[in-house]
DNA sequence: CTGTTAGCGCGTTCAG
DNA sequence: CTGAACGCGCTAACAG
């Protein structure tokens, strides 16, 4: 059985006021008497009273809704993030709308001429694959606030706000783990190098080095392209060059797991022979046999702290331009620990 | 620079007619001129009128949107769910709106008596952990159109339909494939046995056996708790208990991966001593050494199917009470395979 | 402290 | 084929 939606008219006949007296006494505005307002808080209980979020957004512009925007294909990061933007706005009261940019640039049109002006959203969280940002600097321009979660770009001073992560510092922290570990020919696989996140997790490799007074070796490093079937690949060449080295820092974990098989097919022993590190910290790292050793991305708070951003703007509060979330050296058998100096 | 957003209005003055006509050949009604509707098409486009679904859903009630609720802590799995309930949405042209129940009870009474009553959704999509389904029965009532997805419940005949997967079938392959493979001495981790799925799973490996003419013998069924640490706890006490098995299925992949990493550290080797079959087909499976033989769950087209329903049900179609996809044993190298018979 | 009036943008009668 | 008038539910001037 459907019966008609409750609304402030109902409660307001009851109530013998008017409509007006209703909205000022159920959202809290001053200027009404106490005794009114109980009484119209209580029947409006009684009767069983929500308010239509619709007609609230029609009237004011403002739904309490946000947008995230997610290549719904890729990567299973991408739930520590979801779960970070979800769990802080769910608690701030705001809800959140899913939209998925599987389709690609046309995906991202849409999105920017087609929804975002149509639904009635106060902002929009960005989780976008380097080079994807064709058309949303346009919102920004409309005065949409966005922000934008990236964990592979390290950008300051674009069209939005952005969230990041310390991959610099991440990577030097991996090298200098195998450093202490008295690891001294430490080869690396970067990703691919027109990514900024390569670099800069080959910079923080070479930092490391440079700081312990290791030279740095180029036939140590190898390049990869972040794929699986890139990390066995540098395995093998590594191996064939017959260049010796005792640690392996592989870029991200996909081909670190895919160099550990290698690594494992071609009889070497990890972490015996060569001591071996990655860098995400996805699930399967903690399940190999040695289990990985590897950096952390801080994707869950990246996506509460993106969420806490986007929502300050929309209410009109100042945000900053960017914020860094560090990495975070997760140490397992891979490495051989135990024998740390420090 | 804001400008004010395109109304039906403007574009009904530019064209010389009444709004009323501009809804009719905007929404590709009859009775329009075809001359007049070409040219307010022309119209709209030019001035880059975008409807307001605000304001579509205030007069119409329909929205075009769904409801998704998660309980947003557990288990990647619902990854998959989400791409496929995502990726059909969108192709379908619906929105989905998030709703987090990690709060609990709470969180699903809001999103009963508060959320869905105030927020213009034509559906929800549940994604509950057993047991939790205190409320939202009155959805059903109300006439919500409600699909529940659940890979542990094969339960037909509840208040809403739902979609499911073939656990006892499942269970049954995989046991069948390690009698394939000539292993005789089958032993099994259960998950708790007040859930259905444990127990479904459990009936699946005794058929398996029963076809086979293999006794079902009890000291080779351990119980497990669906948690990792019970698949170590299991093969101990497997190991302890001092009985000969060749093979191992546990009920889900945690406790398979737990098993894996006790069976090397008691030095028996698999698939050579022990064949190993898991349930779930997580993403770790695929990047353990020896890999990990498991039973896919279709977590990606069960989302797909419950988006499909739950959309046909919002626009009055009619639907299946209860949809179940077929799981798929994956075989990779944890079982030895290589020597399958046929 | 409260009521009157107006309108957010749209679809839908009911007349022509 | 087209227009006039109305209302979805709510908030925001502006009066009193």
């Amino acid at each position: 059985m459907i019966r008609r939606r409750v609304t402030i008219d109902d409660i307001a006949r009851q109530a013998g006021v008017t409509k007006t007296t209703v909205s000022r006494a159920l959202n809290d505005r001053p200027d009404v008497n106490p005794e009114t307002r109980a009484r119209i808080a209580e029947i409006a209980n009684r009767l069983g009273y929500v308010p239509s979020a619709t007609a609230k957004v029609l009237r004011t512009g403002r739904s309490r809704s946000l947008g995230l925007a997610w290549p719904s294909f890729t990567w299973p990061g991408i739930l520590s993030i979801l779960r970070g933007v979800s769990d802080v706005l769910d608690e701030l009261g705001y809800q959140v709308m899913l939209f998925p940019l599987g389709r690609g640039e046309e995906a991202e049109r849409d999105l920017v001429f087609r929804v975002m002006p149509s639904l009635p959203m106060d902002g929009l969280i960005l989780i976008l694959p380097p080079g994807m940002l064709r058309y949303v600097g346009e919102l920004a321009n409309r005065g949409v606030p966005v922000v934008l979660i990236d964990d592979r770009i390290e950008h300051r001073d674009r069209d939005f706000p952005s969230v990041g992560t310390t991959n610099v510092m991440g990577a030097r922290e991996a090298t200098d783990h195998l450093l202490r570990l008295g690891r001294r020919r430490i080869a690396m696989i970067t990703g691919p190098m027109d990514q900024d996140v390569s670099r800069n997790r080959l910079c923080g490799y070479r930092q490391a080095l440079e700081e312990a007074g290791v030279p740095y070796c180029d036939e140590l490093v190898v390049h990869g392209n972040f794929e699986s079937h890139s990390g066995r690949a540098a395995v093998q060449s590594l191996l064939e060059s017959g260049v010796r080295f005792d640690a392996l820092f592989a870029s991200n974990d996909p081909m670190a797991l895919a160099a550990l098989r290698a690594l494992h097919a071609a009889g070497v022993r990890v972490p015996d022979h060569v001591a071996l590190v990655g860098f995400d910290d996805v699930e399967a790292t903690a399940f190999t046999i040695p289990a990985l050793t590897t950096v952390h991305q801080p994707l869950y708070e990246m996506g509460a702290a993106a969420a806490r951003t986007v929502v300050a703007a929309a209410e009109g509060r100042q945000i900053e331009r960017h914020i860094e979330i560090p990495t975070r050296l997760v140490v397992r058998e891979s490495c051989g620990a135990a024998t740390v100096p420090d």
